[in-house]
DNA sequence: CCGCATCCAATAAGATACTG
DNA sequence: CAGTATCTTATTGGATGCGG
């Protein structure tokens, strides 16, 4: 079967196969990209609210990981042009489209994740 | 389950949930993993094998993600004692639960990441 | 053949202070 | 309110050589 023929089909489909899983693990993993996408789920958010549901995230990691959720097209960015400021982040027709997947990874994990496993030391929102 | 300061139902509930989904990608995600991981559900391979289809990771690497990949179950290592040595690597039951769950990421990937996309410079099984 | 040990580079994430 | 700007630390991955 795998040879050295890397021309070979079926290493080009599994190959290209992985590399869809890795740009897909790229734009929702992360320490903090789960738990931003899992609050978006229910609706908009404030990016104060955002920050106030995450308390353990600093700003600066926050808004990374929004700006990137942003150029990925993940989630759009509304700001309202009003004083005080008013911006309010939602999912884009993309990022609802995880919506089955994030669910599917999220029940994986708590079905088989070991009892009293912290995560391996990740104080997120845990 | 732990119950903090527990606020608000809906937020423990968001919570855990983005918590398990931490885990999965935890136990998934990495650089290699994917590429192991896509590698193996197609059947137990040798070390060297491994290695010989995925020439651009390191052995140190190689041998840390297996040594992961085993410690949360989801691949299994025999060692035959011969000379010389052989040791397979093939996917646990529990890792063959997730073969769903892989699929599912690949094919958001490769449905929606954009052309010519090199995957932010991760040259591994592109 | 199947690794491990050592050292080092790149990147992700955190702490803290400040601003339009 | 919604961010920036620096600086520092932690984690991950890579290069290379040796060993049972």
């Amino acid at each position: 079967m795998r040879k050295e023929s890397s021309k070979n089909l079926e290493n080009e489909i599994l190959i290209n196969n992985s590399c869809g899983m890795a740009y897909t693990l790229n734009v929702i993993g992360g320490r903090w990209k789960p738990a931003i996408l899992y609050r978006l789920l229910t609706g908009a958010m404030r990016y104060s609210e955002l920050r106030n549901v995450l308390p353990l995230i600093t700003e600066r990691v926050l808004v990374l990981q929004l700006r990137e959720l942003e150029k990925d097209g993940l989630i759009e960015r509304e700001v309202f042009p009003q004083v005080p400021p008013k911006v309010e982040y939602r999912l884009s027709a993309l990022g609802r489209s995880l919506e089955p997947l994030l669910h599917a990874l999220s029940d994986w994990g708590n079905a088989n994740r070991p009892e009293n496993d912290s995560l391996r030391e990740q104080p997120s929102a845990c």
